[in-house]
DNA sequence: CCAGATATTATGCATCCGTATAATTTCTGG
DNA sequence: CCAGAAATTATACGGATGCATAATATCTGG
């Protein structure tokens, strides 16, 4: 009744990486941080404990990956939800907007997500360091589609007003991405994104609001 | 050489209750869910582990203990920031965006603890109540000063606006304590509130922003 | 001042954790 | 097709964790 051993089939290195990198993104958002465990993590990705060893020294490192990983891709996402450089300053504004406040960015997921690393990120300064940039990395864009959006109107705020304006902003897109994600049934489908365009148009003093949604 | 057993005082129940529920919020704040474990709550408490278990059925049990009596704190620290009921709508406005973004209602601590908290409550249909009570009740504060300061300019929204604008005015000071709580080191002092009362006097067209801070 | 009640400490136990190491299977180059 | 490399599995170990239980010190009522 000897066990058989399980069988298995050799992956790409990349692949297994990205499997394991996957695997504690979805226990963080999952079950926070005391989900997960090496146990967990390779049940997870379908291989078994000693394997995570073999491609990670540590658990913290492969946790670190996972971080980067994750942050990389939300700041992909902003960067790329504004759209051509060409287009009017105004519709980038606004697709910026709605595209933070909606999924993938804007769901209890990412909301998960930032609550289980950040007492990791407290303590370990190279996830901090990965932190402070992929903040300020978000905010800067959204300053300067503020600022574009604001100089087609002949408005040529100075840096210390342009970087007001873009906390003021940044906080409202936070805010509202805290509540949905803290509060999923308490908002009708739209009303966020709605209530953050006329928000931020009125602090700006530009016709974000879109019509159709009020 | 027989170690001579520890020496101690008996104390009011409600009192050690409080110290194990202090504990509690403390190792949150500091550590997150991986540092409270029976043992280092009974260590900050000053009491051995076992007299956790003479307390509290399981340590699930005193955690949620934990987390509502901080809740129950922040709810009472919002009524109080708005000072007596008989002062100017607009006066009280301004206090409470003041108290809410910064200490003790907005500071690492409560991110902290916010982090800490948030996946037991998905898990558990008690904690979920309670936070959704908590957050309605601030909310609902909000928008009744809101309501007030506006009516004392004639200003009259009907409730959906007024809905609309307690959610937006809310997403600011949340958005800033994420921010302030974040990165601390990233805002001069004073630099938050100057923004919050920015932001929401414009967004309510009222004479929120304090002159002496900007 | 003493005896009962109980608050508190001390100890033990099964389980889970992260890590280390050995055994085996799979794949590739010649 | 086979031999060597290495990807993957399997097992073990010391320590930490939550919970249970036994032992003891402290307090209170009479």
């Amino acid at each position: 009744m000897a066990e058989t051993r399980r069988t298995f089939t050799r992956d790409d290195p990349e692949s297994r990486r990205a499997d394991l990198v996957a695997a504690v993104l979805d226990l963080t958002a999952e079950a926070g941080p005391q989900g997960v465990t090496v146990r967990a993590i390779a049940e997870r990705a379908g291989v078994t404990q000693g394997l995570i060893r073999h491609y990670f020294a540590t658990k913290e490192a492969l946790i670190d990956a996972a971080y980067t990983a994750h942050m990389a891709a939300q700041t992909e996402a902003a960067r790329a939800a504004a759209g051509p450089e060409a287009d009017p300053p105004l519709d980038r504004l606004r697709r910026f907007i709605a595209a933070s406040l909606t999924p993938p960015v804007s769901d209890s997921r990412t909301i998960s997500l930032w609550a289980g690393f950040i007492h990791l990120i407290r303590r370990d300064p190279a996830m901090l360091a990965t932190h402070e940039r992929s903040y300020l990395a978000f905010r800067d864009q959204l300053q300067a589609l503020i600022v574009r959006a604001l100089a087609e109107r002949d408005r040529l705020p100075g840096a210390d007003e342009a970087r007001r304006l873009a906390i003021a902003c940044n906080a409202v897109l936070d805010g509202l991405w805290f509540e949905a994600g803290a509060l999923p049934d308490a908002f009708a489908p739209g009303e966020i994104v709605a209530i953050g365009s006329g928000a931020i148009g009125t602090i700006l003093a530009l016709p974000l609001a879109n019509e159709k949604e009020r």
